[in-house]
RNA sequence: GGGGCGGUAGCUCAAUUGGUUAGAGUACCGGCCUGUCACGCCGGUGGUUGCGGGUUCGAGUCCCGUCCGCCUCGCCA
């Protein structure tokens, strides 16, 4: 076999006069006649044209190299060259070309189902990609991607092993917990009847290692969670996993941003300067979600006060709505502009659109400078001044309100700020905007079981000073969490955790969890909590999404070498399937017929 | 579990109101071409219209069911 000395991407005028040999699949030929074929070699670096041309090689390799088809392995062996036809601007390499002398095929190629061209697969069907995943990576925009997921693993094990963690492997056959995302589960063989649940992640074995001394621990743990998958959600994931002992927040934000930081230096060359903190309160009452977009306005007021003076039912009554979260509420934001660029199409549009979240719809009027007309203007004739006020109105604005539960009013209203602002393109698709969301609630009542649900997980440590707010008010007990946002997208999120059993006993309580149920899901930890626990910390990033925003997708399956669908099969393996018999008997397992 | 969109040649798509033998580009095969570069020109092969029923003289088109893919609500401590 020729044993190639370059890549396709290697070689440049500078090369000119050298015997090269270059190896990979033929992504195009253009054959001329018997006498001259052009060849460009594709390997995971670029592109090479390689000319065959019986000027200057024998007719059998040129007639060898005319039967050549696109995704053919060959090597080649041959003299760099000035190209005779003139560069191609297009590739890096276009100034040169293999003038070849030897062609040694490595392997023929059945006619490939799909090309891996980038510019075929923007428009083609995603099943076909992913039935066809090994052909569909050689497209060199898959291969950048891979490149840049194995440079961001390769850049975070060395900045955190700077940093004295240690990287750790935890367990994938664990067991099964209550709450959280439904557990993938894998029925255990020796003890009949028993179950191993995938980690959710390794949350718990991290505090462990912890109290086992390990002080700071990395890892980029697989995680696994039984739920339907979305754009930007997998049910196998990756994570960037750390945890930090005699710690505070401020260590963790601050080790945790600055890697972000360093990341995104390091990738894109952009520097993200130093991240914002904003308390969940403000981005829920200004942005109506949990991770606010920054990279637009369109900020949201709370105008309830106001709506109390108006005789607008659909106000007033949300206004006694009741709800976990208190009475109800109006909210509202303006449009820049709103009057000339939405049309009335888009309006009676978004009133529809927002029942997806609960809301009944979205009351519209327009400002004219004087106060309000067209629309609900007749309704908020009373509060016109005050409203134009607390909003900021100026002629030519849209107001949108939302009125309903704190809760459907807020996050309603959050989404039809999005969606304005992608409607209007308000999104400057090139800024970067991080930012700290910190002071979690502790718990959210679940209306239904009349109980209190952890908002981050029971582990987290309410904030210095909180802890008396387990026994008094658990509602409005903030916790030590905190989220990393990135353009309105969640990248990673953490906690200081609970590092005395009594408190963490208290959180199980509070939950509803009995201490027998306790003593059985986390008996382990609560022992070892008591066996000299230091305080700790960490966060977990989720690697996938950093890898998305990255490379610019929306489409987490494009970050994944061997992603799986929407109803959880990988097309090329085709999984899951069924086993044999044998293997359920040893299981101890057999199927029985969903009605 | 709910809602929406889609499935026609290897691939990307078209096919009037239900109406002749389901077309085009590309890929593939054959021929031609000595400077192309997503080469070009000429000719050709290629179809279980996802699958199963139904309505009809006649179904890619209409109806019912089902499978698969994508988006989304719920869900995702």
């Amino acid at each position: 076999m020729l044993k190639r000395t370059h890549s396709c991407q290697a070689l440049r005028p500078g090369n000119i006069g050298e015997t090269v040999v270059l190896a990979g699949w033929v992504n195009t030929y253009r054959d001329h006649s018997k006498a001259l074929v052009f060849i460009d070699l594709r390997d995971r670096e670029g592109l090479t044209q390689i000319v065959f041309d019986t000027a200057d090689v024998p007719t059998e390799v040129v007639e060898a190299a005319q039967g050549l088809r696109r995704e053919d392995v060959i090597a080649v062996r041959g003299t760099v060259r000035e190209r005779g036809g003139g560069a191609n601007p297009k590739l890096a390499t276009g100034e040169i070309e293999v003038l070849a002398s030897e062609l040694e095929i490595l392997n023929k190629a059945e006619t490939p189902p799909i090309l891996p061209d980038d510019h075929e697969a923007e428009k083609m069907n995603e099943e076909i990609r992913l039935k066809n995943r090994y052909l569909d990576l050689r497209r060199p925009k898959m291969q950048r991607i891979l490149e840049t997921r194995s440079r961001v693993a390769q850049f975070t094990r060395a900045f955190f092993h700077d940093r004295n963690f240690l990287e750790i492997e935890t367990p994938l056959l664990i067991k099964s917990t209550p709450e959280g995302a439904r557990d993938f589960v894998v029925p255990s063989r020796l003890e009949a009847g028993d179950w191993y649940a995938l980690p959710q992640s390794p949350q718990l074995f991290k505090q462990i290692l912890m109290i086992a001394g390990c002080e700071r621990y990395i890892q980029l743990p697989k995680c696994l969670r039984d739920e339907d998958p979305r754009a930007d959600r997998q049910a196998e994931f990756t994570q960037i996993d750390l945890e930090m002992s005699f710690v505070d927040r401020d260590d963790v934000l601050e080790t945790m941003g600055g890697f972000a930081a360093a990341l995104w230096q390091e990738m894109l060359g952009v520097d993200v300067g130093e991240i914002p903190r904003m308390t969940w309160r403000e981005a829920m009452e200004t942005y109506g979600i949990d991770r606010p977009d920054l990279r637009f306005g369109l900020e949201i007021s709370d105008i309830s006060d106001l709506a109390a003076k108006t005789e607008f039912g659909v106000f007033t009554s949300a206004l006694e709505k009741k709800s976990p979260m208190g009475s109800g509420v109006v909210k509202a934001f303006r449009v820049p502009g709103g009057a000339e660029r939405l049309t009335r199409k888009m309006t009676d549009g978004y009133s529809e659109w927002i029942k997806l979240f609960g809301a009944g719809g979205v009351p519209t009027t327009k400002c004219n400078g004087e106060g309000f007309e067209s629309g609900v203007a007749r309704f908020v004739e009373p509060i016109a001044d005050e409203l134009m006020e607390r909003l900021g109105c100026e002629k030519g604005d849209t107001v949108f309100f939302t009125a309903d539960t704190w809760e459907v009013a807020t996050k309603a209203i959050g989404e039809l700020r999005i969606k304005v602002a992608r409607d209007l393109e308000l999104i400057d698709e090139d800024a970067w905007k991080f930012v700290w969301v910190v002071d979690f609630p502790m718990f959210e009542l679940d209306v239904e079981s009349n109980r209190w649900v952890a908002l981050h997980h029971p582990f987290t440590a309410p904030n210095p000073g909180q802890e008396g707010l387990l026994e008094t008010d658990p509602g409005n007990c903030i916790s030590a969490g905190y989220d990393l946002v990135c353009n309105g997208s969640e990248i990673g999120g953490g906690s200081i955790r609970i590092h005395r059993p009594e408190v963490q006993q208290k959180v199980f309580d509070l939950i509803g969890l009995t201490p027998e149920e306790a003593e059985m899901k986390f008996g382990f930890l609560l022992r070892a909590l008591k066996h000299g626990a230091p305080p700790h910390g960490g966060i977990a990033f989720g690697l996938d999404r950093l890898i998305m925003h990255l490379v610019g997708t929306d489409n987490i399956r494009d970050v994944i070498a061997f992603p799986k669908t929407q109803s959880g099969g990988d097309l090329m393996i085709d999984a899951p399937g069924p086993i044999d018999d044998e293997q359920m008997k040893e299981l101890h397992v057999r199927t029985v017929p969903t009605s």
